[in-house]
DNA sequence: GCACTTGTTAATGAGCTGTTAAAGCAAGGC
DNA sequence: GCCTTGCTTTAACAGCTCATTAACAAGTGC
């Protein structure tokens, strides 16, 4: 149905703006302009995109904040930034947010273009057809995705957002490893150390409240990830 | 898998490539450096990288040259160009071959590995549709190389990162000859006496696994490698 | 015999992991 | 604004794993 990528573009240089917006459109994209963070988050939230394009210098809200809290709403969606300067700390700044790529002003259109395609190629790549199931059983307890509920016997206990995330990733590998690299990536969108070791805090807390049903268990693979395993 | 991970360069300036090596060995990865397009084919053909950083500009067959015939060998290796000239046409065919990204000399180390970790962010977090198989049946053992486990009879042991490596490379040669240099370079990335005596010990600790079952065993062939006889 | 390669075992230590606690942070109420 | 509350991230520390190294025995081929 939507072939067409949509593309959100928050840059508040108006003229620019609408001729990106005018070359991308003319491209085949489907094309947002919001000329400030304010706008942009918000757009964000309204509609699904397939990549934001960020201008760093922006009125209130720079870009790298704006990316933050673009990333908080969905963990996946790549930016790209758009920066006059071609100065190094902002370089850096953008890839610790998560930024796919840069692009110095001023650009060629049709370099942007490729750089679109390849992070959108990129993308596609890994959207695989997902029909995941939301419910499982795991031993004696059952699993809730949709409603993030974890029971066992008679009690419920409602599960935080992460929690929710990482013990269904466990469960869609039940006795399969889950790769600590590809969960940790699929949770937040990125890796670091720190992203890693908070990783860890939620195994440790999964494996706490699995804890009733010994038949089931969180197990280690030293340096590659964990598995479920069920018996 | 392996964890460092492996980056094939092809430059022919000598000083750079030394310097671009060393830089990236310090940040953990494993660097295979070569000077021109026939030595970088044929060690990507030895051996599997993560990513190939060519230089556009190479005496005999240029980057681009080079990337497609790497792409014959591996649809999905991403690759990143090295580029003196910050030439519109180059990066457009650049694109075209299937570039993931562009650097330009004189560039900035820090910001290229920003730019190769965004890479292998991408490429580790989708599932490489693997063609080999993963699961062997060596005698009366059986061996699953995703889930790392080795089963005699009733009973499953796990493995290790690294004897599930050697393990999968024997089953891959099966009753042929596995070299030790080949399997050296395939396990390590590079070759010295203290990576061979290492491998030594993994094949002492595989044979002493497999000891269950006297049809099957683990033969030396002296200076050339080992063979994985099963009848 | 000699120079070497290989087999095996054991010890070491870098770097992972498990866990708890404290700090950081956003959202909602007042 | 300011406090409360609930969740996530960072920090700290203890404990553990496993690849490598070393050391020595045994094998190979000249």
């Amino acid at each position: 149905m939507h072939n067409r990528k949509r593309l959100l573009i928050v840059e508040d240089d108006i003229h620019l703006g609408f001729l990106l917006m005018e070359f991308l459109e003319s491209e085949g994209f489907q094309v947002k302009l919001c000329r400030d963070g304010q706008s942009g988050l918000s757009s964000f939230k309204k509609e699904a995109f397939d990549l934001c394009i960020l201008d760093v210098m922006l009125p209130h809200t720079d870009g790298f904040s704006l990316a933050r809290m673009i990333r908080t709403e969905d963990k996946s969606v790549p930016f790209l930034f758009l920066t006059a300067r071609s100065m190094k700390e902002d370089k850096l700044q953008g890839f610790a947010v998560g930024a796919e790529d840069f692009i110095t002003k001023p650009f060629d259109e049709e370099e942007l273009l490729c750089r679109i395609r390849v992070i959108l190629r990129r993308q596609s790549a890994q959207q695989m057809p997902e029909c995941k199931p939301t419910q499982f059983q795991i031993g004696k307890y059952f699993f809730d995705y949709a409603k993030q509920e974890l029971s066992f016997e008679n009690t419920t206990r409602r599960l935080t957002e992460k929690e929710n995330e990482v013990l269904r990733l466990l469960c869609l590998h039940q006795n399969q490893i889950l790769k600590r690299e590809e969960a940790v990536e699929k949770i937040y969108g990125r890796q670091d150390y720190f992203l890693g070791r908070s990783f860890d805090v939620f195994i440790s807390r999964l494996r706490k409240m699995l804890r009733q049903d010994p038949s089931i268990q969180i197990e280690n693979v030293f340096k590659v990830g964990f598995i479920l395993n069920v018996e």
